[in-house]
RNA sequence: CGCGGGAUGGAGCAGUCUGGUAGCUCGUCGGGCUCAUAACCCGAAGGUCGUAGGUUCGAAUCCUGCUCCCGCAA
């Protein structure tokens, strides 16, 4: 089989670019529409900000359409429907498919989802993997039905999560290993070579959207394990934070600490920023202060000279 | 015009409200102590207080413009 696919993608931030590109650059790929979200607000001063994934598309003279909700847009599934679409590749759009989008394309619509399938369907499935101190993790492809990354299986690959590994670090890594796994499932639809295999729904488990509040270490009620893997999942976003003094305490990097300081408590000793937890004590290493520069403890330590602590 | 904090010797900060000799902790350098030290003791250097202008006898401090950094929010 010689014929080319015609192909749509469908995503938005930076973490679908690298699929988009082996997509753009295939030799069995005709890319005919990349789609996101609209324009956003963003960063300070709130301007306008296009998804990375546009961006690429302008860049490479790829045709783009943006909207809030694809299932609403009847004129351009029209569109869409004249064009003879084979398949449509989702990564990280943030949508929903209905049946006019799932049913368009003759090979039908494939998701890329950076977890093993069943586990952790939904919208941070790297964060949780880390979070609850998983060992591995991996890039699932999912023939996509109306059900949230319910679809069979038709690409699993495994990948080791480092001990020390934080959320960026894995989303980086997994971000191109999914541009790989897309490269693999092309080739296996070029060679006919595709099996569906269909999940197992006795093992499901979610990773719903993460919310700021998450990262608010409760130093009073939280284990040292459980810490440390927040601090990990959640760096470099949306970060983990505790308040010093009423000021929002940005937390980038702890270690364990041989001093003993009763949970929920603060205090400097031997030149180091330390905070009890439930079963341990926390060296606070790598650190910023709200309105302030991100910062060793050592150095944020010598401005906090006879002043009583208190976190929160 | 989204909301807010900040800019003071190499670092982190105080001082700004209530103008009037520029301070703390650390680092650096020199000396001492010590078998030795990142420890301790003594001493020194280093700042036109982000920038431009204004008010004043006098401005880090009050007023105005500008630049840069950051938190929230997305």
């Amino acid at each position: 089989m010689l014929k080319k696919l015609n192909a749509v993608f469908l995503g938005t931030p930076d973490f679908s670019v690298p699929a988009l590109d082996i997509l753009a650059n295939h030799p069995y790929i005709n890319l005919k529409y990349v789609i996101s979200m609209p324009d956003r607000p963003a960063g300070r001063g709130q301007n306008l900000k296009s998804p990375e994934v546009i961006d690429y598309a302008k860049n490479n003279k790829i045709k783009t359409f943006q909207t809030e909700n694809i299932n609403k847009e009847d004129d351009f599934i029209q569109t869409l429907e004249k064009e003879k679409i084979d398949i449509i590749i989702v990564l990280a759009f943030a949508q929903f498919l209905g049946d006019k989008i799932l049913n368009l394309p003759s090979l039908g619509c494939f998701n890329i989802h950076t977890s093993l399938l069943p586990k952790y369907r939904g919208a941070a499935p790297i964060q949780y993997a880390i979070l609850n101190g998983d060992k591995t993790t991996g890039v699932s492809i999912q023939k996509m039905v109306k059900k949230m990354d319910a679809g069979d299986l038709v690409y699993e690959n495994e990948v080791t999560i480092h001990p020390e590994e934080t959320g960026g670090q894995l989303y980086t890594r997994l971000k191109f290993e999914a541009a790989l796994g897309l490269n693999t499932l092309i080739y296996n639809f070029v060679n006919n070579n595709i099996e569906y295999k269909a999940q197992d729904e006795a093992n499901v488990s979610f990773a719903p959207t993460l919310k700021r509040e998450q990262g608010h270490l409760q130093f009073a009620n939280e284990g040292y394990e459980s810490i440390k893997n927040k601090v990990r999942a959640l760096y470099p976003w949306p970060g983990t934070y505790c308040f010093l003094n009423k000021k929002r305490l940005k937390i980038f990097h702890i270690e364990k600490s041989t001093q003993k300081l009763k949970p929920g408590t603060i205090e400097i000793k031997d030149n180091q920023l330390l905070v009890g937890c439930l079963d341990a004590t926390i060296h606070l290493s790598d650190i910023q202060l709200e309105g302030k520069k991100r910062c060793l403890d050592s150095e944020l330590i010598n401005g906090l000279q006879n002043k009583e602590l208190t976190i929160s």
